[in-house]
RNA sequence: GGGCCGCUAGCUCAGUCGGUAGAGCACCGGACUUUUAAUCCGGGUGUCGCGGGUUCGAAUCCCGCGCGGCUCACCA
């Protein structure tokens, strides 16, 4: 057997990253790239798994990295990972000769090496490939994590997700879902005739949300821009423009606190269809929602964090205002605002000065209510005050035809009757700049350009947004929003 | 931003009343030709998050700071 000729002092080494630079010229001094170059592999880990029946006595080649390595002296056996799962090598001394076995020796957890032999079943009944060569791919100069628990560090799992992925199978597979979740919801809506487009993520005026933007410089310009907190009111320009069905699959941008439910950049889709209404996008919703649990799960009954959820259409309908007297036995639209205020206070909600009935129904459901729903529930006609593009009911001015799928006690999406009166656009947002002048930097800002474009015609339309993290958890039952983004914001280091 | 909790070896974690830091995995050396958390023998590899303070002596007690987690506020 080989000895570690160039790199005699290896074993004197304490630091193990040391030792593994060292191996580098280990590897060199016998003709390797401790870095090496394409490798064509025949199977992936999970094929000869499963095609174990015909490939029997077969050679073959796969790659990955290095998992596990147990030695018996003259015989090893490595576990390999690909994308695909894992697979056992095992080598044999007289097999591969003194130089081949001996090199195989110096392989190290986490070093990325290619194989090729002969698939066979061991005798406790594992399928395995029997060694016949191996290529050093590249060499890991940094210890892995230990194998039985893992990277648990959430600190260490989040700024470093390359480890989190190595190491963690589990987490490998609520991204790969995320990723299917995606695509379902892109073939849902392609298939329904919707046209994937892409607007701007930066804005002059930051619209189509209640919500602080981030603000970024354009030098050239030598002008302030607001990266974009919903893409609604491109959206809606386009449905004007005659594109009928547009769906944006994007990233929106907040400025505002971090928390296991809230990353500052996130995923929205947001969909308009033309001549649709609110009941229009509740059918879409449930089935978008089914169709994505479905392709990821392969079901429509989950359970999320010890809940059994049941996403299967049709999801009850019922209004804020029912809900609201269901839950607290108080009528709020059969009151005066003067009384709706007293209700809120009576139940421990802080209401302002001049709050409306509707904005106290709002904020007695936030409270109250929203929590407690855990199946998929829509929740119907929201009062005006808060909905400032929501085109209002034609039997009750104070109502809009807006309404929020609810699961799990959080909002799922948020949909409405769009509104396409200009005139009563124009009036909205001029009520949204007088509560910015009382000092509410989250109200609406005034979009010229978008009540122009409604003054050129938006045919009656229905929208609706719906949070593709928040979905992605409820359907990978993830406690926190970070398990669902790949690099979730961080304070950096030091 | 407020409150609570955490930070010790590459990783997962112990660490008593303030008395020279310790276990498993990983790693290094040795044995072992079908193991699989391989096994057996030997080896502890450390800026105890950082900076001050108290003390003869601090991982441990006190103060400040940093980063993270949970939670409240805000929101999707």
């Amino acid at each position: 057997m080989d000895e570690l000729e160039d790199t005699a002092d290896v074993a004197t080494m304490v630091d193990e990253a040391d030792q593994r630079r060292a191996k580098l010229d280990y590897w060199r001094s016998r003709g390797a790239d401790p870095f090496g170059s394409r490798f064509v592999r025949t199977h992936s880990s999970r094929q000869i798994i499963d095609g174990f029946a015909d490939l029997e006595g077969k050679h073959v080649s796969i790659a990955g990295r290095v998992m596990a390595f147990r030695g018996h002296g003259k015989a090893s056996f490595l576990d390999i990972a690909d994308l695909a799962g894992r697979i056992q090598v095992y080598a044999r001394h007289d097999a591969l000769g003194d130089e081949q076995y001996g090199m195989l020796q110096q392989v190290d957890i986490g070093d990325i090496i290619g194989v090729a032999g002969e698939v066979f079943r061991t005798r406790r009944g594992e399928i395995s490939v029997a060694l016949s060569s191996f290529t050093m791919l590249s060499k890991s100069l940094r210890p892995l994590p230990e194998k039985w628990h893992g990277l648990k560090d959430v600190d260490i799992r989040y700024r470093q997700r390359y480890v989190d992925l190595i190491v963690n199978p589990e987490v490998r597979d609520t991204f790969i879902t995320r990723t299917r979740i995606v695509s379902a919801i892109r073939s849902f809506l392609d298939k329904r005739g919707f046209l994937e487009v892409e607007t701007p993520s930066m804005h002059a005026i930051a619209g189509g949300a209640t919500a602080r933007p981030f603000i970024t410089h354009h030098n050239a310009l030598d002008m302030d821009l607001y990266l974009r907190i919903a893409t609604e009111l491109h959206l809606k320009r386009l449905i004007v423009g005659g594109l009928e069905r547009v769906y944006e699959i994007g990233r929106i941008f907040r400025n505002e606190g971090i928390s296991t439910r809230h990353n500052p950049e996130f995923t929205s889709v947001e969909l308009y269809q033309a001549y649709a209404d609110y009941h229009d996008m509740m059918e879409i919703t449930e089935n978008l929602v089914a169709h994505a649990a479905r392709e990821a799960l392969g079901a429509t009954r989950i359970t999320y964090q010890g809940s059994a959820i049941d996403l299967t259409p049709p999801w009850p309908r019922i209004t804020m205002s029912e809900a609201v007297r269901q839950r607290t036995g108080v009528d709020f639209m059969a009151m005066s605002h003067e009384e709706a205020r007293g209700a809120c206070r009576r139940m421990g909600l802080d209401v302002p000065e001049h709050a409306t009935r509707g904005a106290c129904l709002s904020e007695a459901y936030e409270e109250k209510v929203e929590a407690s729903l855990i199946q998929p529930t829509f929740i119907m006609d929201y009062p005006i005050e808060v909905s400032p593009l929501a085109k209002k009911r034609s039997d009750n001015p104070e109502l809009t035809y807006r309404f929020e799928a609810v699961c799990a006690g959080r909002e799922l999406a948020n949909a409405f009757s769009e509104l396409n009166d200009p005139i009563d656009q124009r009036e909205r947002f001029l009520a949204q700049a007088v509560a910015r002048e009382r000092g509410d930097d989250e109200a609406h800002m005034m979009d010229e350009d978008f009540v122009t474009a409604l003054e050129y015609g938006l045919p009656p339309t229905g929208g609706m947004g719906l949070g593709v993290d928040r979905l992605v958890m409820l359907l990978t039952d993830s406690a926190s929003i970070r398990d669902v983004i790949l690099f979730p914001l961080m304070r950096p280091r030091e």
